[in-house]
DNA sequence: TAAACCGTGTAGTATTTACTACACACTTTT
DNA sequence: AAAAGTGTGTAGTAAATACTACACGGTTTA
């Protein structure tokens, strides 16, 4: 468990190497938390924090919003939205490429994007 | 606004025309809150209720749990955790679906389904 | 006509979410 | 060696979530 805090205390270290702004302190202050809350997050005393604070995490620590979201047992406020335009279409298309290889589904990614809809 | 409760009100004053125990206190007895919390509910006063609630509603009205939810601005738990298995991947697929008409989705997922993969 | 049922108003509450505020001891920089 | 910066522990809290409990007056049924 602790996915989430394991992952960006992890990557906020290996950039500390090169950069000394990437203490707790200093991204906890660009992020706009009290560093003892993202100390606390990042070892899993406290649960991942908000979807806004994730978001600037991600962004602090050049990480995709999505899987950073994921690791915290969220989805995108976004998706929600779209999802919740058509639900019933996306919820048979989500359950059904459930059990799809990951390269099944990208080449449906792919079929998509290159839509001759 | 409101959509949710409209809906559901509209729904069980339908069922009631034929069936007298889809009052508000028999349907709020069997799916287990009080009478005037599902009223409230129905009317906009009080937000809709959680996901588990929404489900038994859907049962008792014979709706889509998914449709339901939806309208409650929520998202299937169990969808969310398929996401979250492969977050990159969904989040690129529904933001590309976004803006395709609903007949395109529906080859998807009928493609999907006949599965060559 | 009384018992049973109806929808709804008022008030309150336990739990969760998402944090803040401050202090402490330790380390690094100047 | 003082100043600045480090991570973390304790304590507390405002707001949201998801309801319950009970009472009331009106209507329907037996």
């Amino acid at each position: 468990m602790n996915e989430f805090g394991n992952h960006i205390r992890k990557k906020r270290e290996s950039l500390k190497q090169e950069d000394r702004s990437y203490s707790v302190r200093q991204v906890a202050a660009r992020i706009e938390v009290e560093p003892s809350f993202l100390s606390k997050v990042e070892r899993g005393i406290e649960p991942p924090p908000s979807e806004e604070k994730i978001r600037a995490i991600a962004k602090d620590l050049d990480e995709d919003p999505d899987v950073l979201l994921a690791m915290a047992g969220k989805v995108s406020a976004d998706l929600i939205k779209i999802i919740c335009r058509r639900p019933a279409l996306f919820a048979k298309l989500i359950r059904d490429l459930k059990k799809m290889p990951n390269h099944a589904v990208l080449r449906l990614v792919r079929e998509v994007r290159d839509g001759d809809w």
